[in-house]
DNA sequence: TCAAGCATTAAGGCGTAACTTAATGTGGGC
DNA sequence: GCCCACATTAAGTTACGCCTTAATGCTTGA
């Protein structure tokens, strides 16, 4: 009668505003819809769908089936991940958040290498300028994170620690003047990362004293690719300040300088945040684990 | 990844002693189970049965497997009954339980005509002398029976009414002579129905003056079908109680007669319990329902 | 030791579910 | 009216799941 597959065809005919677009979400021709939900159709003895007036609606029992479906499909796909555990096979979809630059550069090849070696696993990445805005855009097993997100109530999992400092390039500096404190910074252009809908121009310094200011600054430049700054920062567009994996090859390569070295901003870790809703699974335990651990190795 | 078929077949080969036992309960061969247990134990990486010392034995995965997959089919099986029912559909499994005589009779030609009626119905009928202890026996939707039982917490449905008499044969009575009190039954020959493993000889009469007393016999024949009994005493073997669907026919022809007809014993009214862990569906209500009307009729 | 039952492997077959292509009709927007 | 998107029907194709048969080996009980 009923089978899980008519169940996962329904749940895509019901995410879909047209049968012609569930078919081609589901890669496949529209006669294969609409003949195959005919046949359902025919064998429940019930119209689920409506086709009428250019729009695809659900009926009644059409509704009841799909909310019903979801509930069973979502118990064949948890008992498939903990057969899948058990056997310590690293497979099925795994999606993955994190910002525009970090995602990019650090965790984007981390998966790759992890897909790579685990071909049954389907994994997505969603870099956003707003990963938390992201998390309730829907499906999401991970997001990866610069610094502690606050007032969230979910486990934050520090895979690495990670310093912000202000960075300039030397030319900008030789050309701008060396700064002496703090204060110094309103004479100077100052760029930053949107992200999150933070307030990024509050910059809570601690000096060399160990007394915590926190100066406000006029940014006249932003991006929300943290890697577009440090590019703009190589330029010579002015001060940013950069988590410390970001611009370590660039300090040590003498491409940049730092800004106020003995002024210190607070730690931003990198956290990974798990989706508490999402089914815990090895593959999201294993790709948290790998991520940790190539974080903390020593930068390349 | 998981079917619904695949959850099937794990289940169905849990319920076997072997692999060759649950092949011919699928009615199939055994290469085709052993070779689909090899191939799901293949795609999920883990073994599943063990096969060695002639028993077939879940692995804690199995188990763990089939427990899950009970439940998820359970729900399946919900989903499609709750879509026949909506679409007013009768098909689907449907079990069964009666007595002897009354089931074989009565239910036995109801079912038949239902069945007809509902080609994707697949009724299954358990006619047992011990109708109460085959419900623990295992699958069960429905079970009918003469006379309401005692001591159960299950709702006990009235589908017909039904008093019991005492009748023998005419020949019989000529023979061993006209009965004028419950207490000259002892000179006679009584036989009675196996069943329930209940009390038979004990016979709770009342008389016309509306007192009530309990009588015990001592039956001198017995048999667990009671039309058996009505056969037996037809033939003029002695007294038996019976109930009046039983023989009606033959007190109207005049073949049996009543026996100490001013003394009356308890109605044995007919009735359906209804599985409580069974899923509630359309064709076990439309069966009682049918079921009580024709038995209601009346008898032809 | 022998027979019976069971489990497995290799190779082959077949029915059907899941499509495809081609054609047609409908409805809405311009 | 024309065009586009959508839905449906008819007919054909094919891959694959689900078997089958034949053969072999193992275990157990008499």
């Amino acid at each position: 009668m009923l089978d899980a597959s008519d169940l996962r065809f329904v749940t895509a005919l019901s995410a879909a505003p047209s049968l012609a677009a569930a078919a081609r979400n589901l890669g496949v021709t529209p006669p294969a819809v609409s003949q195959r939900l005919a046949l359902l159709e025919d064998r429940l003895g019930l119209r689920l769908m409506d086709r009428g007036r250019g729009h695809l609606r659900l009926t009644a029992e059409g509704a009841y089936l799909v909310n019903r479906a979801k509930d069973i499909l979502n118990d064949v796909a948890s008992l498939a991940d903990e057969m899948s555990a058990r056997a310590g096979r690293i497979e099925g979809p795994l999606h993955v958040i994190a910002p525009f630059g970090f995602g990019r550069l650090r965790v984007a090849p981390v998966l790759a290498r992890f897909g790579d070696e685990n071909p049954e696993l389907h994994p997505t990445l969603n870099l956003s300028e707003d990963p938390v805005g992201a998390m309730s855009d829907g499906l999401w097993d991970v997001l990866i994170h610069v610094g502690r997100l606050p007032d969230l109530r979910i486990t934050q999992r520090k895979l690495a620690p990670n310093r912000r400092v202000l960075v300039a390039s030397a030319s900008y500096i030789n050309r701008a003047g060396l700064l002496q404190s703090p204060e110094d910074l309103s004479t100077h252009r100052i760029g930053v990362v949107r992200e999150n809908r933070a307030d990024a121009s509050l910059w809570p310094l601690t000096g060399p004293d160990g007394i915590a200011t926190n100066l406000r600054v006029r940014p006249v430049f932003d991006c929300n690719d943290g890697e577009v700054l440090r590019a703009w920062a190589l330029e010579g567009f002015g001060i940013v300040e950069r988590s410390e994996w970001s611009v370590s090859a660039d300090l040590r390569a003498g491409k940049l300088v730092r800004v106020l070295p003995e002024w210190s901003l607070p730690d931003a870790d990198i956290v990974a945040l798990l989706n508490p809703r999402a089914v815990r699974s090895l593959r999201i335990d294993k790709f948290v684990e790998r991520l940790g651990s190539e974080i903390s190795a020593p930068a390349g």
